[in-house]
DNA sequence: GGTGCCGGTTACTTCAACGGTACCGGCGGC
DNA sequence: GCCGCCGGTACCGTTGAAGTAACCGGCACC
């Protein structure tokens, strides 16, 4: 297939760009995963995710909310409580999450293999 | 479904964070593409992924040879060539890229409207 | 002998995500 | 009065990806 690739290959508002959640942030597919099974308060998200700081917690959810994949819900009771869930749209997107996991799943083997390679003969 | 998440809710070699390329990578997903109809070289590389420059695609495809999705061919003529190829294992990446690829696409709309939506009420 | 291509490398800078610590206001309980 | 819980925010430092710019050796061409 010795076609050369043209300089306007990628359309220039390429879907890709616009991929939520997937790209740079570490704790993102996990979240995603917390609240499949519904609503969670703040805190109670802290459990599952050993290790998260508040501080990046409430980052990301908020990035994740700019994202339109999960909306918090504050409700005004005494003492105050805050939820967040996924969105619609944002319950579409486990599909693909799926997906990917699975692939991962199904390589692990081979993608630890690949990298102890490397480590013996990088770029032989 | 008011079951809270456990502490131990993720497995600790959970498969996700094994998933590469994926995250982080600005340029790992469409490098991915370009791959696709068969091996590429350097400089070939370099013309449809405008604005790269030599040294994060280097960094970029040394990354994804570290994870076994891509192999670097060195032919010893005359100029100098080296190629770069998806290897088995990165080309059964292809089929979950596509999913979250059509994803996006498919709900590119929304995605826009969100972050929209949030720029006007951010966390009402 | 100078210029350019190929496939990079090196050094320096910028930027965003992440992590750590400290602290906040409003409330309830002791 | 004091402590702690809840849901954060503010400040600071680190890291790693990305961008900028300069340069390299080997070869071909003129």
């Amino acid at each position: 297939m010795p076609v050369p690739l043209p300089a306007d290959f990628f359309d220039p508002d390429c879907p890709v760009q616009t991929v939520p959640v997937l790209g740079g942030r570490k704790w993102a597919w996990k979240i995603m995963r917390c609240l499949e099974g519904g609503p969670r308060r703040f805190s109670e998200l802290r459990v599952p995710l050993a290790g998260i700081t508040a501080k990046v917690l409430a980052e990301s959810l908020r990035a994740m909310e700019y994202e339109g994949v999960v909306v918090r819900t504050e409700y005004d009771e005494n003492p105050p409580r805050v939820e967040y869930a996924l969105t619609p749209l944002g319950r579409t997107l486990l599909g693909p999450m799926d997906a990917v996991c699975d692939w991962s799943r199904a390589n692990l083997a081979e993608l630890l293999a690949a990298r102890e390679a490397y480590e013996r003969e990088p770029s032989a």
